[in-house]
DNA sequence: CGGACAAGCTGA
DNA sequence: CAGCTTGTCCGG
């Protein structure tokens, strides 16, 4: 009799290897490629995932240590080899993707005999449908009867959605059409998720869910769907940046079965992976996208802020209406930047030079409902040093200080006074504000939380976006998708065209080419001219981007060594805060992750470096 | 990762 | 030279 012998990966991502262990009797049954494991390891009890079965062990079978137990079952084989080319393609531990597309708590691993046999997948359910195809579909047009056409009558479908709030009434259609749907999301509990798991093991379901549903162990996928492919929280923001978009490209590709990508305006990645992009009739294209006013603050006049004469009368419109406001600024907090009505000059620290922002003592309820600002005390603070200073010009000691830029709360108090009779209230991620709070105001300002966390209760007459171009030039490459993305986001909230409900835009580049596509309701404007910009830049698809961070000795030795190989452009290293930080470029993402995959080694022993390819920021 | 063991710094 | 820090190695 010879004995099984099983190589397992540990779950120490700093470890870049695999052991063999003996596979006891009492718990053969149970172990297959995939499986979860404990071993011991050095004197420690550590996890694992058995990764080859029946091996010819590398040393003396005498020094080899029986497995501790099994933990449960685990990703499929074809899974974990999904995992090892996402590790690749974002340079990161394979551990770290087995950890995504394993169960939260244990499960019960299937008898060996009852276990899909390999390559399940690779029998291909979706026949000679296997391709990829790219869907622009207007905001405010059902999505929900396209989906159900995209799912096919035998075998399972996975359906990646990043937006939560509109994942339960898909689920109830699906439902509704004969569906057997399992919801695999962050936000539910673990031993919800670990039950979606189990269940989308058995196969012949609809998988409904975040980024992190591309890994469901479905065997039998038979399609694959990404809606609101644009949106960035189908990204992972921690190293390994993986993007659920390209996983399940690679997932349905290997598995021969059709990938559909369904967005409002495709991205430029998107686009670039068909011949042609899907659209509605023009009629219907143009129905679904919400009334556009575009508001050129160039012309508006001087001194009135952001509270322009247009956003005013439509605010009370929609008030008037019944309906909710929703107006989106991404700049936190009061006053960033003073100058003395009197003398002009600008308010800055006196320690440092930075320019002070407005700090008010006593604040504290969300709900402003009148404007009597002149009773609270309002001084000065410097956000880099923090040195507090009276309300006052450091110049000539005039009180007369003038804002120049204002933020969220303090638009808050001017919309209060503007609408005496309506409640406004201030939103942002970090602060919690009741739901029943939400629910009583009649104006909601804040960042593009403010899009989120809207309540579903009432409906929304009016989405403003207060100073745009803050998103269409923040200093990342991705902000004209990112700004179109939150587009169609407010364009959802809206509903249908209509005659009183309206999207406002403030800016100053009434003619950029994402504020035309949504008010021409016409996205192939905001994505030919994305698709322009990113060939020019070299920038993905036309190129793939990585950024290394860390210390400068680190940093600067990688991209010495990366600088030396062919087809690799490197800019910098600059200072970044405390850290040091490099852009690589590469033709394509295979060339880049072998070019860092080359250098990563050397580098490690210099210090930490962080590796985040396809950057979001930058 | 984290323990083991080796080589380096300090102090009375 | 004990006693402690810092570095390097390695795991079945």
């Amino acid at each position: 009799m010879t004995l099984r012998v099983v190589r397992v990966r540990p779950d120490l991502p700093a470890i870049d290897r695999s052991f063999d262990y003996l596979v006891p009797d009492a718990i053969a049954h149970q172990i297959s490629v995939g499986t979860i494991v404990r071993i011991p390891l050095h004197g420690r009890r550590v996890r694992g995932w058995v990764v080859e079965d029946f091996v010819q062990p590398e040393t003396e079978i005498s020094r080899i240590l029986p497995l501790l137990k099994v933990v449960g079952a685990g990703p499929p084989p074809e899974i974990l080899d999904l995992g090892r080319w996402a590790a690749r393609r974002w340079i990161g531990p394979d551990v770290s993707f087995f950890g995504s597309a394993s169960p939260p708590n244990a499960v019960v691993p299937n008898a060996v005999a009852e276990s899909f046999s390999g390559g399940a997948e690779s029998a291909s359910h979706g026949s000679s449908e296997s391709r990829l195809r790219v869907i622009a579909w207007p905001p405010s047009m059902d999505r929900r009867p396209l989906i159900d056409g995209l799912l096919p009558e035998s075998g399972s479908s996975i359906v990646i959605v990043p937006d939560v709030g509109r994942l339960n009434s898909l689920i109830k259609y699906l439902t509704r059409a004969g569906r057997v749907v399992h919801v695999m999301h962050a936000t539910r509990t673990a031993a919800e998720r670990t039950l979606a798991w189990s269940e989308a093991r058995k196969g012949n379901c609809v998988i409904v869910g975040g980024r992190g549903a591309v890994w469901a162990p479905v065997p039998d996928l038979a399609a694959m769907i990404v809606l609101d492919e644009s949106d960035d929280a189908l990204q992972e923001e921690r190293s390994p940046t993986w993007h659920a978009r390209d996983v399940a490209i690679e997932r349905a590709r290997r598995c021969g079965v059709a990938c559909t990508l369904v967005a409002a305006i495709p991205s430029a990645v998107a686009v670039s992976l068909v011949e042609d992009v899907e659209r509605p009739e023009r009629s219907d294209e143009s129905a679904g996208w919400a009334r556009v006013e575009v508001v050129d603050l160039r012309e508006e006049a001087p001194g009135q802020g952001l509270l322009t004469e247009s956003l005013a009368r439509a605010l009370h419109k929609c008030v008037d209406a019944g309906e909710r406001a929703l107006l989106v600024m991404n700049r936190k907090g009061r006053a960033r930047l003073l100058a003395c009505g009197a003398c002009r000059e600008l308010a800055r620290c006196e320690g440092c030079g930075a320019a002070v922002v407005e700090v008010q003592s006593g604040e504290t309820s969300a709900f402003s409902t009148d404007s009597s600002a002149a009773e609270v005390s309002r001084s000065l603070l410097c956000p880099v040093c923090s040195t507090a200073r009276p309300w006052l010009c450091a110049g000539c000691g005039s009180t007369r200080l003038r804002v120049l830029r204002s933020g969220v709360s303090r638009i808050r108090d001017d919309l209060a006074a503007l609408l005496p009779r309506s409640r406004v209230l201030d939103v942002d991620a970090s602060t919690d504000v009741d739901l029943a709070a939400l629910r009583e105001a009649d104006v909601l300002v804040g960042t593009e939380a403010v899009l989120h966390r809207a309540p579903r209760d009432r409906p929304v007459g009016l989405v403003a976006f207060l100073d745009l171009d803050q998103e269409l030039l923040a200093p990342r490459h991705r902000a004209a998708e990112q700004s179109a993305t939150l587009l169609a986001r407010a364009a959802r909230l809206l509903g249908p065209r209509s005659e009183a409900r309206r999207l406002l835009l403030q800016t100053r580049l009434p003619e950029h080419d994402v504020i035309r596509a949504v008010s021409e309701a016409d996205p192939s404007i905001a994505w030919i001219s994305e698709t322009k910009r990113r060939a020019a830049l070299s920038y993905p698809p036309f190129g793939a981007l990585a950024q290394l961070r860390g210390v400068e000795e680190a940093v600067a030795y990688a991209a010495n060594m990366l600088r030396a190989l062919p087809g690799v452009t490197v800019l910098g290293p600059v200072a970044s805060g405390a850290s040091f930080e490099c852009l690589v470029r590469c033709p394509d993402s295979e060339a880049l992750s072998g070019a860092l995959l080359a250098v990563h080694a050397g580098a490690r022993a210099l210090g930490r470096i962080r590796v985040e390819v396809d950057p979001a920021r930058v």
